[in-house]
DNA sequence: GTTGAAACCGTACGGGC
DNA sequence: GCCCGTACGGTTTCAAC
């Protein structure tokens, strides 16, 4: 696949397409002062290229009954084993993000749930399901998350 | 502020626009059941009660540019100071996440930059905006991450 | 990249249950 | 209260340039 660079304009499409997923074409050609369709063809093109993945709405997990967050890091109980921990966790729906990462333990997870007692038996499941030790920090307040990252 | 809860249309409605957030009302319309306007009455009712609270465009981290990103713990250096530590880090657009935890950190951040060189960097500058010291732990590969919270 | 025209969509309003 | 149908203006799409 090609990767010619994204220009000035496309990160100035997609720093507003982060913020504002239902921006529309005409705002997005105000912005960046090309017409309506340059930019719809701009926008086709970050989405083929797979600069864009996908469009979301951002949902309250307080609101959806999911107020319980936390990160789980996990180490394989048995280092000799071939590893594939994030297919065999990837059916919990409970798990937003799944990271490897250095350091003292093999993956970062972080989860969200509808209680202590849920999250209780989430790791139990995580276990299980992958054969692994947890170290569990519940989150006690979120002050932001989410936020774009599309640098200037 | 009411709180009727939510039934299972309103439910299925986030699940879908929470996975599609450019899914039209006709589509939601057709998977849920209802009329269009019935359809549009409740997301903006959902988006009222902040049970929506934006849309964004996913955007490839790599494509833009910050193909390395890390959690950083974060612990005052003095604890007899008054704590606002997130308010003194807002201003740096590389944390993407800011949680308080329970645990031994005050903070757990997630954050993104372009190299290794910009993360000793960024490491700097959150030590010095927020007398704190800093954890880092480096992630190597994200399987899967803004995953849709809204459970079954 | 641009223009333009047709199809589609979001919105507001009227009405019925 | 919640829902449906319709009409209008804005938006997306795609051809031709």
């Amino acid at each position: 696949m090609p990767a010619s660079a994204l220009d000035d304009i496309d990160l100035r499409l997609l720093r507003v397409v982060a913020a504002d997923g239902r921006a529309t074409l005409a705002r997005l050609a105000a912005e960046s002062g090309l017409s309506v369709s340059a930019v719809q063809a701009r926008i086709k093109r970050l989405e083929a290229r797979g600069a864009i993945t996908g469009y979301r709405a951002v949902v309250d997990p307080d609101v959806v009954g999911v107020p319980l967050s936390a990160f789980i890091e996990i180490t394989p109980l048995d280092p000799a084993q071939p590893d594939n921990a994030p297919e065999l966790l990837e059916h919990l729906p409970q798990i937003e993000a799944c990271h490897s990462i250095a350091g003292q333990a093999a993956y970062m997870l972080f989860v969200r749930v509808a209680s202590p007692r849920d999250l209780e038996a989430l790791i139990r499941d995580i276990r299980q399901a992958a054969a692994v030790n947890t170290r569990t920090t519940v989150v006690l307040q979120t002050f932001f998350e989410n936020r774009a990252a599309v640098p200037r």
